[in-house]
RNA sequence: GCUCCCUUCGUCUAUCGGUUAGGACGCCAGGUUUUCAACCUGGAAAGAGGGGUUCGAUUCCCCUAGGGAGUG
């Protein structure tokens, strides 16, 4: 965290002591926001911890690296009292069954692959935990996500973290500007994990050696498709896989359990070339398979667009970025065409592999680290 | 109902007397990953059964069980 010297910012950009700068740090029980708020303190800042109570499969649910439940609760606690500063668990269940969950079942149940944690950033940290922090007095809100934001002529901008292996602007590409306004990401600079491991032992930290958080935070055992048979019963309806060419080929427990681009669990042996998930047909509870060459696509439809560039979006006809349709994958240069305030039909300058409605499409900069936002895939 | 050809990991198959019986697809595990996947690495997994011949048989011969062409 560095101070800005030349214009007498503290490191959370405002022109006053840290001692008169109160910061909400949302807490999740993991390493790095316990270290943001850590570090916060230290330097003097008015930290108020709040963590946010989103779901409860009971105290038998310990899971590993898992977000913001007992454990992860009890864990960003200790943080604050180890840290001495205030710290408030707020109980969103119902906000997060109604803005996340409920979306999450329903997206599976047509067919579509979503983005849980995009939701949750979007919906509950940066909606109405954001709102909580402004009622709290907040000057701002920091959070432990590898991503950065730089002030520009036009204001915050979305920048990609320092250390590309831990990025998470795919997650992030619907912060609007007026939420990046107030957020603050300290750790979005770090160059590795690993230094954030180190502040936290040198803060000695009890969450120090936590294992990172993976998979959905309110789904146990990895077991995805169960959650969604118990919100929405019924929902794993058997069918059968079809080929691309016509042939019934197999039988499949649900659609619910594949994604475009998807190659295990379909059971089919015997071939030369493995088979991918190529189509997903609700209706008819098919899911269409065929090999890997049908699934490259060049044209991505997407909604819900969150446009960060300095221009409206629908100022120009086309945008030249660098897009992401996967959370794992690198940009490539694709070329947007808005078609409403919202809309836009992005062009793949290569055709790319498993594009699953659902998921987000991210735009990036052709240079440099700037996020310029992203949609939602609706066709694959 | 006489003659000829087939039978190997779950599946499709390779190996024309001596191999740790190979591969692909599938499956499983690990890695990776704040989504689901993809991807990478590794693993389990087979000679229909019974007799021979041979120093040695998946491989040659015979018989018994399950699939393809000619004959009343």
């Amino acid at each position: 965290m560095s101070l800005d010297h030349t214009t007498q910012l503290n490191s959370l950009g405002f022109a006053k002591s840290p001692a008169e700068t109160r910061v909400v740090v949302a807490m999740s029980g993991g390493v790095d926001s316990s270290v943001v708020a850590a570090e916060l303190k230290s330097q003097g800042y008015d930290v108020v911890g709040v963590t946010l109570q989103l779901y409860d499969h009971g105290a038998a649910l310990a899971k590993k690296g898992a977000c913001c439940a007992g454990r992860d609760i009890h864990d960003a606690r200790r943080v604050a009292e180890e840290m001495n500063f205030p710290h408030y668990v707020l109980d969103y269940e119902n906000t997060f069954r109604e803005a996340v969950i409920d979306e999450f079942a329903d997206s599976y149940l047509a067919g579509a692959t979503p983005v849980p944690c995009i939701r949750c950033n979007e919906r509950v940290k940066f909606k109405d935990l954001l709102e909580t922090a402004k009622d709290l007095d907040a000057d701002c809100m920091a959070t432990g996500h590898y991503i950065q934001r730089a002030i520009g002529p036009a204001g915050a901008e979305l920048h990609r973290a320092a250390d590309p292996v831990r990025d998470q602007s795919y997650f992030l590409f619907s912060t609007t500007p007026e939420q990046l306004d107030f957020l603050r990401f300290p750790l979005g600079h770090l160059s590795s994990k690993a230094q954030t491991r180190e502040l936290a032992i040198k803060y000695g930290l009890p969450v120090a050696d936590k294992p990172d958080s993976q998979d959905i935070c309110f789904v146990p055992n990895g077991d995805y498709a169960a959650v969604i048979e118990k919100l929405r019963p019924g929902a794993a309806d058997p069918g059968e896989i079809v080929h691309v060419d016509g042939r019934v080929v197999g039988e499949h427990r649900g659609v619910i359990h594949y994604t475009i681009g998807q190659r295990r669990g379909l059971g089919i042996g015997g071939l030369s070339e493995p088979l991918y998930v190529v189509k997903l047909d609700v209706d008819a509870r098919r899911v269409i398979v065929g090999p890997k060459e049908l699934l490259a696509t060049r044209r991505v439809p997407v909604k819900e667009v969150n446009w960060l560039g300095d221009s409206p979006f629908e100022s120009a006809d086309e945008w030249v970025v660098g897009a992401k349709v996967r959370s794992t994958r690198p940009p490539r240069e694709a070329i947007i065409r808005p078609t409403g305030p919202t809309t836009a039909e992005v062009e793949l300058v290569v055709a790319e592999e498993g594009i699953s409605p659902g998921q987000a499409c991210v735009f990036y900069a052709p240079e440099g680290p700037r996020v310029l936002g992203g949609g939602w895939i609706t066709r694959g």
